[in-house]
DNA sequence: ATGGTTTTTACTGCGTC
DNA sequence: GACGCGGTAAAAACCAT
């Protein structure tokens, strides 16, 4: 589950501005849940019906697809190549509680056309439904799975977070569940954590703050689980990349590429002098946007960086400070 | 629990449009 | 005069111990 086949581009991509333009225009219209956004650019996604697709109306980014199983996604152009490729059935997913491969025993004592069942077959059915609900939802836990999955995805569609990250926190969630880290904790926190840790692990990380507003619990019970998920499955989280809080930041304030490239600049080279150290890395991205603009001579203000990136003016002030010295300590 | 560090809140002064 | 910006002090939040 390489991260290229969930980077796919279509032909929305064209031109960022006349893009932006159409948008604006049929503002009241659009079909898209409000709060999606690309992972990239941070674009609006627009849902497209007709392909079952959601597609990033800046960069043409697909963010979700195959709402609608349209067959095989792949072309065979002679007989080899069609058995090499072919294969059966739906495919598996980390994000049904038992993947997707469970049987289900009709309820109804009737054979497959529908003429009802003799005794003894009917004893025999009941023993099947039995045991086969046994497995199906083996105990508790998979029912806890169950529901959690179903939050997960709720709070991934609600952050616009693709749909690598919703099997990522499917995953850490599994383990979780596994290694009995859910007695004493809620099903809600433990997913909400989990989500906040796929996300930052794909790259595309959530603040705290936006995952406590999708969430059913508080942000410090987010805090304290993710903690305690992240320290008990040793998951390998680094520290947030500044860098990657740019892309959505600066096309919020619809600032130019070049702007978004000069923040980045800024970060890569703060990083090197090791400015930065047990600053948050939210509050380094939005000074560096905030920087950038200035360089670039764009019109931004302090308070409508401070407004998306839900940062202090005041952290951004000393921050930015920060940047630009250690660029011209530098450059000049 | 505690202490050190970072972030936020609130307020004030300065220059400009 | 409102706005954007900078600075400061004190409070709050955060983190490691």
């Amino acid at each position: 589950m390489s991260e290229h086949t969930h980077t796919r581009r279509r032909s929305g991509g064209r031109d960022r501005r006349t893009a932006r333009e159409q948008q604006d225009e049929t503002e009241q219209e659009r079909t898209d849940d409000e709060g999606l956004v690309c992972p990239e650019c941070s674009g609006n996604v627009i849902r497209d019906e007709e392909h079952g697709e959601a597609v990033c109306a800046e960069c043409g980014l697909v963010v979700e697809e195959d709402s609608v199983d349209r067959g095989p996604e792949w072309r065979a152009f002679d007989a080899a190549e069609k058995d090499q490729k072919s294969r059966v059935g739906a495919p598996t997913t980390n994000t049904m509680h038992d993947k997707g491969l469970s049987t289900n025993i009709d309820w109804r004592d009737q054979d497959a056309y529908g003429r009802s069942l003799g005794a003894r077959q009917r004893q025999k059915m009941r023993r099947l439904r039995k045991w086969n609900e046994r497995f199906r939802t083996r105990d508790s836990k998979e029912r806890n799975l169950k529901q959690a999955l179903g939050e997960i995805d709720r709070m991934a569609s609600a952050l616009g977070l693709p749909d690598n990250v919703r099997e990522t926190a499917s995953v850490i969630y599994r383990r979780a569940l596994d290694e009995d880290l859910l007695p004493g904790r809620s099903i809600e926190g433990v997913s909400t954590s989990c989500v906040y840790a796929a996300a930052r692990m794909a790259g595309v990380p959530r603040s705290l703050d936006e995952i406590a507003e999708v969430s059913r619990v508080e942000k410090e019970e987010v805090a304290r689980t993710y903690r305690y998920v992240v320290r008990e499955l040793k998951l390998e989280v680094k520290p947030a990349d500044p860098e990657q809080y740019v892309p959505r930041f600066a096309s919020s304030l619809e600032l130019s590429e070049e702007s978004e490239l000069r923040a980045k600049q800024l970060l890569r080279n703060a990083k090197e002098k090791g400015v930065h150290s047990g600053k948050s890395p939210v509050g380094l991205a939005a000074a560096a946007v905030y920087a950038a603009a200035l360089l670039t001579n764009e019109k931004t203000t302090q308070a409508a960086v401070s407004e998306v990136a839900d940062i202090s003016e005041v952290t951004i002030r000393n921050r930015y400070h920060e940047l630009l010295e250690a660029e011209d300590g530098l450059v000049a």
